[in-house]
RNA sequence: GGAGAGAUGGCAGAGCGGUUGAAUGCACCGCACUCGAAAUGCGGCAUAGGGGCAACUCUAUCGGGGGUUCGAAUCCCUCUCUCUCCGCCA
């Protein structure tokens, strides 16, 4: 959410921020407008609040010194001002609530560094801080060859028996699956691996969050108010909760409402948790095999930082993230995401694509976000700075995915399959494997 | 699910209709004392929004929201959460 002062100062950064933003035609003069009639209700209120409340203090005044007639005398005094104050209070109240709404629909500013552009075809490849093509050739896991044609993930023997989506659909509808046997195995492996790579070598804190989540929590990170349709609701009494479309949400909200020390940054969150999208937008694509799911799996990967330490923190996490798939000896690249592509509450982003040979193609497996203070002004989540007497400031979120678990399934069978239709295990999950080399062999 | 109690500043904890943004203690910061530290003494120490070049000043906030009142931390309604007891339960 943006501070309507940096608007009120920065009108025209603000209209261009927005002009490369997609689908997005706010103008910082709306809201200029209502933030003038705002400060105007605000400041006829407080002249009438300070008369009442000094009329009210002569009174207590009078009443102690059992001057009835002064003190009758002074509350006809103010009762003139009575028809205003709740008048001006409801007025108030409305034109904060018209400023708040119209903020919190407002997607984040890119940073300067960002490429500009309408859509995906906009985005650009990075190569990693002082990187080039060859550096980050020389760093990642190569393509892999192979002497046959690779099949689709769900083409391949060990997934067609082991992942079943006749059934899920049978007991759930589509874009669900049931994962059995060593492919459902090789899932909860992916996710240990992943979560002990965190914790062990990157000082993420596991956290196990709920995944069901109030409103609140999902306007602190930004998937409210806007984006209402994406989500799964369940009722719950009078009210409702949401199943979380990802892990940011619970994690990112551990801070809310929070006066964080200094010294307590950074904070790092990881979470291994179902994530529940309706992908309403998406009907038609991918529809087949477990790519893009209802439900699905994923390590996320959340920190709380200062805001001078928000950029490094952002290539910081980006690395662990990519760490993931070096170990597991998966080719990728990663992309900086271009304006238009970006998501609604970050600065920057980098998305990680994970090659698929079986769709002769890169997909997205992660996204790694630096949002600012955007997420932190809805939450109130805020820091003290280290040093005497400073004002709390609030504190910069990142979050990414650390990855996702059902598509680094799909690109570890797709990898690594093999003609007679079984799939190498990566040496850095045969340990979560039972120290098996291969499932689905004969 | 039933019955009851509660939510106050970073923490603990008073206040229960009048000049209380809020006693007191702890923590923290500054100063004094000290060779230094501890102890002690003195002072400071919430957040947000307005107005003002500034000094400064006004308003709001005692879990959230609404109400009663000239005036609310204090009374009423409502929501959320916590605790105790009973019931149920993986």
């Amino acid at each position: 959410m943006f501070d309507i002062k940096w608007i009120r100062d920065n009108p025209d950064a603000f209209d261009k921020a927005m002009s490369q933003r997609k689908n997005v035609s706010v103008r910082s003069s709306d809201l200029i407008a209502i933030d003038e009639r705002r400060r105007q209700v605000i400041v006829r209120l407080n002249e009438a609040q300070e008369k009442r409340n000094s009329f009210s203090k002569q009174i207590g005044q009078a009443k102690a010194q059992k001057d009835e007639a002064r003190a009758a005398e002074l509350m006809a005094e103010v009762a003139r001002l009575k028809e205003f104050i709740p008048a001006g209070e409801a007025e108030e109240r409305a034109v904060e609530k018209e400023l708040r709404d119209a903020l919190s629909t407002i997607p984040n500013m890119a940073f300067d560094d960002v490429p500009v552009g309408d859509d995906e075809s906009g985005n650009v490849e990075y190569f990693g801080p002082n990187g080039s093509p060859e550096t980050a050739a020389q760093q990642r896991p190569a393509k892999p060859s192979f002497s046959f044609a690779p099949k689709e993930h769900f083409e391949i023997g060990v997934a067609e028996t082991n992942m079943d989506f006749e059934v899920a659909a049978r007991l759930s509808g589509s874009r669900f699956v049931v994962l059995k046997g060593q492919v459902a195995r090789l899932e909860r492996a992916l996710g240990q691996f992943m979560l002990d790579l965190h914790t062990t070598e990157f000082g993420y804190t596991e956290v196990l969050p709920p995944v069901l989540v109030r409103d609140d929590a999902l306007y602190g990170t930004g998937q409210l108010p806007k984006f209402e349709e994406d989500l799964f609701f369940t009722p719950h009494g009078e009210n409702r909760l949401a199943l979380i479309p990802t892990a940011e949400v619970p994690m990112t909200n551990l801070v809310r409402e929070a006066i964080l020390a200094e010294e307590e940054l950074p904070l790092r969150f990881t979470a291994l948790t179902p994530c529940f999208r309706s992908e309403a937008g998406s009907a038609g694509r991918d529809t087949r095999g477990m790519l893009r799911q209802h439900q699905f799996n994923k390590v996320e990967l959340v920190s709380i930082t200062t805001p001078e330490e928000a950029v490094n923190e952002h290539e910081r996490m980006l690395m662990a993230a990519e760490t993931v798939l070096r170990k597991l000896g998966l080719h990728y690249r990663v992309m900086t995401l271009c304006t238009g592509d970006m998501g609604f509450g970050a600065r920057k982003t980098y998305d990680i694509e994970v090659w698929l040979p079986g769709q002769d193609t890169y997909r997205e497996i992660s996204s790694v976000s630096v949002c600012g203070d955007f997420q932190a002004r809805r939450m109130e989540a805020r820091y003290r700075p280290a040093g005497e007497k400073q004002a709390p400031r609030y504190v910069h979120t990142l979050n990414g995915s650390g990855t996702a678990v059902g598509r680094c399934l799909i690109a570890v069978l797709e990898n690594y399959q093999q003609e007679d239709g079984s799939v190498l295990i990566p040496e850095a999950l045969q340990p979560y494997m039972g120290g098996l080399t291969s499932i689905g062999g004969k």
